[in-house]
Formats: structure tokens, sequence, C-alpha cells
DNA sequence: TGACTTTACTAAACACTGTTCATTATATTT
DNA sequence: AAATATAATGAACAGTGTTTAGTAAAGTCA
């Protein structure tokens, strides 16, 4: 029966290119520009057609946010390896910012957008990525600890401590709110933020 | 000539009404249903008519965002005048913190919102109300490190780091973000997260 | 008062958005 | 070849911000 096996390839197919052509559609033209219209166009399908593939528009905004965290964690690739625990979260902080700044539509999604969000069921286990990411930080922060190299505490506290911090670096610097502090400046306010907070908390 | 003064008046009082409509429905039914064409019902005109009081949408939502910093001000309220600076930052940023949860259509517009920035023409001066909080924030940690409660720096660099932390934990939690770290405990999570960096920063 | 001018307002259109459903076209099976 | 199962779509619904041409009302002046 290789007619049906084929009838499910194609199928797959054209469900990875309506993901291809958002990315693209994504990355072009940015979040507001990524229509179930303007992805239609590009698939030369009609809009009713990706119905039959995704459930809405929030499914494919979710397998856009899995792509982009397979994208960051590419990215951020050998930072994982430091030895030195604290380096390690110098690295990451660095490559997390870089990459929110130099890639806002996929930060958008992976952090900010409620669509992916909303399509989980059980957010727990599915928010796959960004748990992984979050838990190694948080074991990182561990290792920094047993060195001591701060002091004792929840490493989940200090985990979150440091997320919080880039996110909101990232945040305030895409919607422009920095400009406010200090002008033209931008990314050397922002690693020069990073390297105040790394010094306070670590020795 | 008290015809033209009353005319005057008359066109003060329907763009005060447009705002204050437009003020309701954003507390009622939140930003993504604050449309022209909902003010324009609500004050009976057609949606025409808004644009004979205002360029755009982008300068409701900037009059929006200033009448957000005057009530998030009122509720921060005695933070500011605590005689501990570092009891004072502790507040203000407990105070932030609520507000931005509390109010979070309010926040959005104050601080992630790109429209009321994009209507600016030079954001330095007419950011007023958020340059304002943020001088505040960098004299008090001016007057915490004269007190020897944190080490000499640029207070510029600590007050940006505390910003961004509690507005990074407003934002992860109001993405629901902070739900994949901890479940039920959001709350908490972030009073803790918002501790240890004060212990971190300060003594 | 009547004619003219200025001001205030609006209906309708444009180009979009996500989503649904009845209908049509195509491919597979009997 | 006919019947059936699958895939694709046209058209509609209810919504968005914004512009423009045209109307109605109010004010001004002879």
């Amino acid at each position: 029966m290789g007619i049906s096996e084929r009838r499910e390839r194609e199928k797959q197919e054209l469900r990875e290119k309506i993901l291809e052509k958002a990315k693209e559609i994504l990355i072009r033209e940015g979040q507001d520009n990524l229509s179930i219209r303007n992805i239609a166009t590009a698939i030369e399908y009609s809009p009713a057609t990706i119905y039959l593939y995704f459930k809405d528009k929030d499914e494919i905004v979710y397998e856009l946010m899995e792509m982009g965290f397979g994208k960051m964690t590419e990215e951020l690739g050998d930072a994982f390896e430091l030895p030195d625990p604290v380096e390690r979260i110098r690295r990451i902080g660095q490559g997390y910012v870089t990459f929110g700044l130099k890639n806002p539509e996929w930060y958008d999604i992976m952090f900010n957008a409620p669509q992916p969000i909303q399509h989980l069921h059980k957010c727990q286990e599915e928010w796959g990525y960004g748990i992984q990411l979050f838990d190694f930080l948080v074991s990182t922060c561990n290792d920094a600890m047993q060195q001591n190299r701060t002091r004792k505490q929840d490493p989940r506290l200090v985990a979150l401590h440091l997320w919080s911090t880039v996110h909101g670096l990232v945040n305030l610097s895409r919607s422009q709110r920095l400009e406010m502090v200090e002008q033209n400046h931008n990314d050397s306010l922002i690693q020069r933020t990073m390297e105040s907070m790394l010094q306070c908390i670590f020795n």
C-alpha cells in the first residue's frame, strides 16, 4: 500500500512547506505581517487550506517558537561547555542578549508572545526547550555556589534573577525605553549593566 | 467674543471625553479591544470624528500612557518618602511589580507598547514621567552608596539593574513563562527573587 | 432677514485580519 | 465507468486603522 504512504508523505511535505514559508515571512517581514493569508499566498494555496494542516494560527506560532529555541541553542553553542561556571553564565547571558537584539522577531515569539503558550494544554512538559535552558542555568548557579563563588541561597532564585534581568534589558531595549536613559550607547549600556550584575552576584 | 471661547471649550470637552472613554475601554476590555471604532461607539460619534481630535491612534495611546504614569506615581505614594534609601528601593520595587501585575493593560502601554514612543518626536524630553522615575531611582542608589550600603559603582547601572529585573519579572509573569519554572506560586516567586536581588546588591 | 463662509461631522470606501462552511475538484477504490 | 473518499477553495462574517468627498449646522456680515 505505497499509495497511502505517499499521500501521507505529501501531507507532511505541505505541512513543512507552510512552516518554512511562515519562517521566511517572520524573518523578512516580522510578526505583524505573519498572517494566514500571507502564508497562503506564499505556498500558493488558499487560506482555508492551512486550517487542514494546523488547528489555528497559534499552532503555527508554537512551531515557530520551537524552531527559535533550536536556533538559539545552536547559537549559544560552546557557551554551555565552558568549565568555569561563572564564565559559563556570563557567556550564556551575553549570547541570550545578543540573540534577543539580533532576532527580535524570534525573541518575541519565544519569550513574549502569548500564542505559543495558549496553545499548550499541559505547560510544564511541553515548553521543553525553555525549561531545559532554565534548568541548565539553575545547575550552573549551583556549580558556582559549590565553588563558593556566591553566597549560599536557592539557586533557582539566582537563575531567575539572571533571567529576569537579561529579559528585562532585551525588552526595554526593544521597546526603546532605554533610549530615554542613555542615547546611542544602547548595546554598551546593556553590557555594562550585565557586568555590574555579575560582579554583584558572583566573586 | 465669548462664542469662540465656548466652542474652544466644547472641543476640549470632546477631546477629554474621547480619552475618558478610551481609558474605560482599556480597563474594562483590554488593549486588544481598544479600537477607534469602539471609542467612537462609546462617545456616540463616527470613527472619523476622532481623527479631528487626534492625529492617529498612537496619540491616544500616548495620552493613556501619561495617565498610567499618574496612576502609578499616585499608588507608589509614600514609598518615595521613606528615609532609608534601601527600604525606599525595596518599596518602590514592590510597588512597581504590584502595579504591573494588577494593571497589566496600563503596564503594557507604559513600558512595552511601541506606539506611545513612536508618537514622540524628541524622546528625551517628552517621556517625562518615565525619566523622572528613573532619575529618582538613580539618586536613591546614590544615597545608598553614600551610606556604604553598596559597593562604589555607577549608580545608573545599579538603577538599570533594578529596573530590568522587575521589568523582566513582570513581563515573564504576564507572558506566563514563570509558570514553567514554578506553578501556582507566581507572586511569592517574584517576591523571593526580588529579595534575593536586594540582598545581593545592598547590605 | 438672507447670503456667504467656516466649522463639525459622517458615510463609504480601502486594504487588511483570523476563521468557518458549503461546495467543488481531484484522486482512489470498487 | 461509477461510487466514494479526500483535498482544496470561494465566499462570507465580523472585525481593524485610516482617508476622502460630501453634508449639515453654526457663525458672520451686508
